[in-house]
DNA sequence: GTCTATATCGCGATAGAC
DNA sequence: GTCTATCGCGATATAGAC
């Protein structure tokens, strides 16, 4: 009854996941998860050991564990390289919403739970800001300080999050994920004084 | 005994927006606000009827009533308008941390709260985009749409505000407003192709 | 206006039957 | 592994003395 059991945990992660992302997690209480999935209310106690527990489960479980190092090839050149890992980033928080607004909650807060979001997150971020070094020694970027470039980055991969909010203001923005990628990569791009690659 | 009254009401809506900012609104109790607030239990529903009235009354009182119009000159050329614009934002987020703080919570969620937090904001960005179709009309900016080159500006503006949970990554980072507001238009004018004013 | 005391509720967690 | 029933706590809000 493995299968059972893995059915169970897999409905309380995804319901917490979108419980979470919607309502925050303080906000989620421990009965809406269970409701939500269709399962007795003991059951989050039993399978994780409390609700905490499930914030660490979902991080895990749903975190794209890239391993970055398994696009080295990919990440040589820092132009491409960049171009690849901005296109993953957008990916992501295309791909799974939820989760990236629940990043974006924690970080917001000096919650008990930000240092395991974080312990996720700074392997990429890192990745970049190497690239950015690396591109810049190359004489291939033109920034001032790595660190300040690399936020403003963080920001414009961030930005399409906000586009929910103001639907009704921007007009029709293309929702494509190539595009939004494209244009993000584009704006950065331009703002770090590299001429787009020829694909 | 107006002055004691305004007094009271002053210190629960200050301890407010602290513990709101650093706890989220429904991470934080009235108890905590009213220990921070140095004030009696009873006094948040006596004074602003209950929890949620606190939170309405917290951007009434502090997010900056502009009034846009008021800088109508300042807003005339597209360009420096811009400028004005970005470094006015850039400046509220670091002079009010916490309330920038509340605004990003409540908007990564479907909280009955978003629509009183975008009430506010709305007005600022309509006014931004609206130096952006200018500008482009001019021929003074160049991008593909208004709305996604708005939503990049947005980005860029949010994302010194990573920088505190990147500190040891990002390598020794200007603290200064004015260096911040600077690096950000900077980045911003080359992304959507413009040439830095002269001042 | 401010206090204490308390009403009422909903939370997370668990004991124990099945 | 799943259920029901419930414990114990802490939440918001308020009644009523001062």
């Amino acid at each position: 009854m493995e299968q059972a059991e893995l059915d169970v945990k897999m409905r309380i992660l995804l319901s917490a996941k979108k419980l979470f992302a919607e309502q925050g997690f303080e906000g989620t209480t421990v009965r809406q998860i269970c409701e939500a999935a269709s399962v007795n209310l003991a059951l989050v106690s039993y399978h994780f050991g409390g609700k905490d527990k499930v914030f660490i489960a979902l991080f895990e479980q749903f975190f794209p564990g890239y391993n970055l190092d398994q696009y080295q090839d990919r990440m040589d050149d820092p132009v491409s390289g960049l171009a690849f890992a901005i296109q993953e980033i957008i990916s992501f928080t295309l791909n799974d919403k939820e989760l990236s607004d629940i990043v974006q909650q924690e970080l917001t807060m000096r919650s008990p739970r930000k240092e395991i979001v974080l312990s996720f997150l700074r392997p990429v971020w890192g990745a970049i800001k190497q690239l950015l070094d690396q591109g810049k020694a190359q004489g291939k970027f033109y920034f001032e300080s790595s660190g300040e470039a690399l936020l403003m980055i963080m920001g414009v991969c961030l930005s399409h999050k906000l586009a929910i909010n103001y639907e009704a203001q921007l007009g029709n923005i293309e929702a494509d994920p190539a595009h939004i990628s494209q244009q993000a990569i584009q704006f950065i791009f331009k703002g770090i004084g590299v001429t787009m690659p020829s694909e």
